[in-house]
RNA sequence: UCCACGGUAGCUCAACGGCAGAGCGUCCGGCUGUUAACCGGAGGGCUGCAGGUUCGAAUCCUGCCCGUGGAGCCA
């Protein structure tokens, strides 16, 4: 067999009727008919029906083709030829096959499964079609993320995965040994790159974060992608602003550019068509929302998921709620100048009960007003030398935000659970594959 | 940590105090246009673990383990 000979992948079929190709993948499934076989390949890029008759082909190649077992790897050549009887509308008139490796009997059937049944084989699930599918979505955002920061003159750079101390103090880390001394998983870049946006200007970091909270619920991950950028002389509203033009931006590239994945994924386009801009509504406005929904809430007290998700649902776009109590966000976050009860910060929250995708909020610049906030939160002051460093040298005001990566991929596709949305997710108690 | 639900064949589930079953997958046989193909046959079980109640337990009770969803926490 002539492997190479006109070597195409199962999306390149249609540029390629009536020719002879060579196809590399894996068999998804198949079916028989006495002297006819139908073999389903996939190769990463689509599934195409490859037919074989066993009057068209050597008895050595009808044989391997009616013994291949599912997910098998192989190497087929024949005719394309487009037939409407065929899924995907092309098929392969089968000349040549090549087993590279006869599969065992494979664990997942083309049926239902439970999700722990589906965890457990995660490095299979991968490579049914809409996982696939799931996968090359993310990869699409990530790479748009990436190029509306950049087309704005942002550098990514990366912090630290390893830390000596809780970055904001509040959730759970995960504790490690770093020759001796104690070390931590990092919950979030940020801290380091407020001291790299006063070296570059404009920055994101975009790492893996670690919480080591025994949340156990669809929308938490032990271990995510959080994207932060970090903006010197950016305020609260040049904050918002950037924030909502880049959601627009990714939304909006999907739409135009990877319709196809929504619907392999049989996502819903309309929820996903709103323009700008996204309403903002403050802390105080959106609490008598919730009295008006009837849910408890006191002011002062930070909102839980089914707040967050009777604010959102009193709107068809994203929804900002911005300027907190100063109690229930972090330590670093500027009060506002108006009303130093409330900081300047937002929380984005996304439609159709996803919830809070961004969070993000104008820094404390003063050096002597952050080192009050420092001790009244009850931090190691040692430990923020160098932050507080920031703050002698050049201080300026500056803001920033997290966007949680998984959180976003997840009410983009319509999927109804972050474990999807990462390939190999990290869950309560669940650290394999 | 707390609350709710669950654990029976490789997988998805039924049986709910009285012989442990079906569909799918696997294997064998049949079929020249199949669409998670179809038809016939075969194999497949410590009913999560330990104890208790009972003539008899997958089924009822107690404890434990594991899983799922949610709360809290957050992106």
């Amino acid at each position: 067999m002539t492997e190479r000979e006109n070597l195409v992948t199962v999306d390149e079929m249609p540029q390629h009727e009536g020719q002879e190709v060579t196809i590399r993948g894996w068999l998804y499934n198949s079916r028989s008919g006495g002297s006819i076989a139908f073999l389903l390949i996939r190769d990463g890029t689509g599934i195409v029906q490859a037919v074989v008759a066993e009057d068209d082909v050597s008895a050595e190649v009808w044989e391997t083709a009616q013994n291949l077992t599912q997910e098998s790897s192989v190497i087929v050549a024949g005719l394309v030829n487009e037939d409407p009887r065929s899924p995907g509308g092309y098929e392969l008139h089968l000349r040549d096959v090549q087993t590279v490796q006869l599969a065992e009997e494979y664990p997942l059937a083309l049926k239902e499964h439970g999700v722990d049944f589906l965890l457990d084989n995660r490095h299979l699930w991968l490579r049914t079609p809409r996982q696939v599918a799931i996968l090359r979505l993310r990869d699409f955002i990530m790479a748009r993320l990436e190029e509306f920061l950049r087309d704005r003159g942002f550098s990514r750079v990366d912090t630290p995965i390893l830390t000596p101390n809780a970055c904001e103090g509040t959730t759970t880390l995960f504790e490690t040994e770093y020759f001796g001394d104690p070390a931590y998983l990092t919950q979030s870049g940020q801290l380091y790159s407020e001291a790299t946006c006063a070296a570059l200007g404009k920055v994101y970091c975009f790492s893996p974060a670690f919480r080591a909270e025994k949340s156990s619920t669809r929308r938490h991950l032990i271990e995510f992608w959080m994207l932060e950028p970090e903006m010197a002389f950016f305020t609260h509203e040049d904050n918002l602003d950037l924030q909502e033009k880049m959601i627009d931006y990714v939304i909006t590239q999907v739409l135009q550019k990877k319709g196809e994945l929504l619907e392999e994924l049989d996502r819903d386009k309309d929820p996903l068509t709103f323009e700008r801009p996204y309403p903002r509504i403050t802390y105080d406005e959106a609490v008598d929302i919730l009295h008006e929904e009837g849910l408890s809430i006191q002011w002062g007290d930070d909102f839980g998921a089914p707040h967050e998700t009777a604010i959102a649902e009193r709107f068809d776009r994203p929804v900002f709620v911005e300027r907190f109590p100063a109690e229930c966000k972090a330590f670093y976050m500027e009060p506002d100048p108006q009303r130093p009860e409330v900081v300047l910060a937002a929380d984005l929250l996304a439609p159709e009960g996803y919830g809070e995708i961004i969070g993000g909020s104008q820094r404390i610049d003063d050096y002597d007003l952050l080192l009050e906030k420092i001790r009244e939160f009850g931090l190691p002051e040692e430990e923020f030398d160098w932050y507080l460093d920031l703050r002698r040298y050049g201080s300026v005001p500056h803001s920033g935000f997290g966007l949680g990566i998984e959180r976003l991929i997840s009410w983009i596709a319509g999927l109804d659970h972050l474990r999807e949305a990462i390939p190999f997710p990290r869950l309560l108690n669940r650290m394999r594959p």
